[in-house]
DNA sequence: TCTGGGGTCCTAGGGCGA
DNA sequence: TCTGTCGCCCTAGGACCC
């Protein structure tokens, strides 16, 4: 038998160690972007949902009755098209406003049933219970289900288990058997342990996506129970102590460690065109706007940073054309998180690698080496404007109060119409006065 | 015509100084 | 002075997540 939390659980009882148990649960939002949409629009449910990426590209999020379509995550919507007609599959564009908000509503309401969370994407949340030996965590996962619906309308599936890679794997149960389970599954023995484990496709646990999986399959391994099989030397030869980690994990012994929130080590501002840009001129004001959004998420979180990366691409799907595909770290020689700073050594990096005569498709800006703000070195050769700081208070300021993005850099726009597709936008009910629904009686 | 965006971590391999 | 080795640092690339 391995050591399980059921044999600490014992040792514990025998030797009268009390109050050291601890429990994750995976709380996580189902189909929730598709979620946001309908719970505004009522005449939606039990009806296909799906929400299309950025530029409505492809399709990032399903209701359940999408996926029974047999529409796949990542499909190209132009792809799809006729299939969305013929079933009247609801098409939205992605909202990130709506989703953010929702988040954070969903999020405020788990943190005050758990004494530590970890928001671990928009739409998940691992919550943390140390010494909870008499802790009911069935009723408490109907009472967090209860009140996450009742007051956001999202319905969130539960997991409960003594390792984080075990609650993922909780929560996968409850989310496929909802109808037996009622949306909530604790793994609290060894013996629903294994047997957790034994149905549990090894494509389908954390950490293993598409190219590991195919390699276990190879050697055998065809569930996260015969992962935990194999040797410790085998897991991490083959997959580095990343998989070791997550071997442990699954064997019950806590490997993967609570997150605190901390900054971001990288920001990034990227973009696929509408079209393709052939001009200097189309792409240059798209990389300085890159810039400036990154400057203002270092800003946002009291950071600068030392270096940025410019990158370019031509379109890959289009076979006939020339293709290109760049990028440039350009390090800056000192901290800033000024828009105006950025922008001119992005430009500088943007320059070196834009070539004439290819179809631009994408662009970003990641800027990189972050580090406090409070913590600016003073160099010897310091070339940075200290006016900068307080004319970025000023714009951050102004364009907070008069609505976002408003206040521009001079290289910006350039009275350009770029804009991202997004045809089958929903309103921002809950951030927006002028959007919020009208009821009539 | 039309295929997302934003992150993290780890490893291998090269340069370099002790 | 030359060569080998070790460890550190850096970068690119590859894997993963949602």
């Amino acid at each position: 038998m391995k050591h399980g939390y059921f044999c600490r659980k014992l040792m514990i009882n025998l030797y009268g160690f009390r109050g050291s148990l601890k429990m994750y649960a995976l709380v996580d939002c189902n189909n929730f972007y598709a979620s946001c949409e309908r719970i505004f629009r009522p005449e939606l449910n039990d009806k296909p949902v799906v929400v299309l990426s950025n530029n409505d590209g492809c399709v990032i999020a399903r209701s359940n009755e999408a996926k029974a379509l047999g529409i796949p995550m990542g499909a190209p919507a132009f792809k799809y098209q006729k299939l969305f007609d013929e079933h009247g599959v609801a098409v939205f564009s992605s909202n990130y406003a709506l989703y953010g908000d929702m988040s954070s509503r969903v999020m405020n309401i788990l943190a005050e049933m758990a004494p530590e969370i970890e928001i671990y994407s928009i739409d998940e949340a691992f919550l943390l219970y140390k010494n909870c030996e008499y802790l009911d965590f069935q009723t408490l996962a109907k009472e967090m289900r209860k009140r996450v619906v009742g007051s956001t309308g999202v319905s969130v599936s539960v997991g409960f288990a003594p390792t984080k890679a075990l609650a993922k794997v909780a929560n996968k149960i409850a989310k496929k058997f909802t109808k037996r389970t009622g949306g909530f599954y604790v793994i609290d023995s060894d013996e629903k342990r294994d047997k957790a484990l034994k149905w549990m496709p090894i494509e389908d646990v954390w950490g293993i996506g598409g190219r590991y999986a195919k390699k276990l399959r190879y050697h055998g391994v065809n569930t996260a129970y015969d992962f935990t099989q194999k040797s410790d030397n085998w897991v991490k030869k083959n997959f580095s102590v990343v998989g070791l980690r997550l071997k442990r994990d699954l064997e019950g012994v806590s490997n993967i460690g609570f997150e605190k929130v901390q900054n971001k080590k990288n920001i990034a501002t990227t973009r696929s065109f509408e079209k393709m840009y052939t001009e200097y001129g189309d792409v240059k004001e798209r990389i300085v706007t890159f810039a400036v959004s990154c400057a203002e998420k270092l800003r946002a979180q009291k950071t600068c940073c030392n270096a940025l990366m410019v990158f370019v691409h031509t379109n890959g799907h289009r076979k006939e054309l020339a293709q290109y595909s760049q990028n440039i770290v350009v390090k800056i020689p000192f901290p800033t998180n000024s828009s105006i700073e950025l922008s001119k050594y992005a430009l500088k990096g943007f320059d070196y690698i834009f070539k004439k005569g290819y179809h631009y498709k994408k662009a970003g800006v990641i800027v990189l080496d972050i580090t406090p703000d409070n913590a600016r070195q003073i160099t010897l050769f310091e070339d940075s404007d200290p006016r900068h700081i307080q004319l970025m208070k000023v714009m951050d300021k102004m364009n907070q109060l008069i609505g976002h993005h408003k206040i521009k850099l001079a290289s910006q726009d350039l009275g350009r119409t770029w804009k991202m597709r997004q045809e089958r936008l929903s309103p921002r009910y809950t951030t927006r006065l002028d959007e919020v629904i009208i009821i009539n009686n």
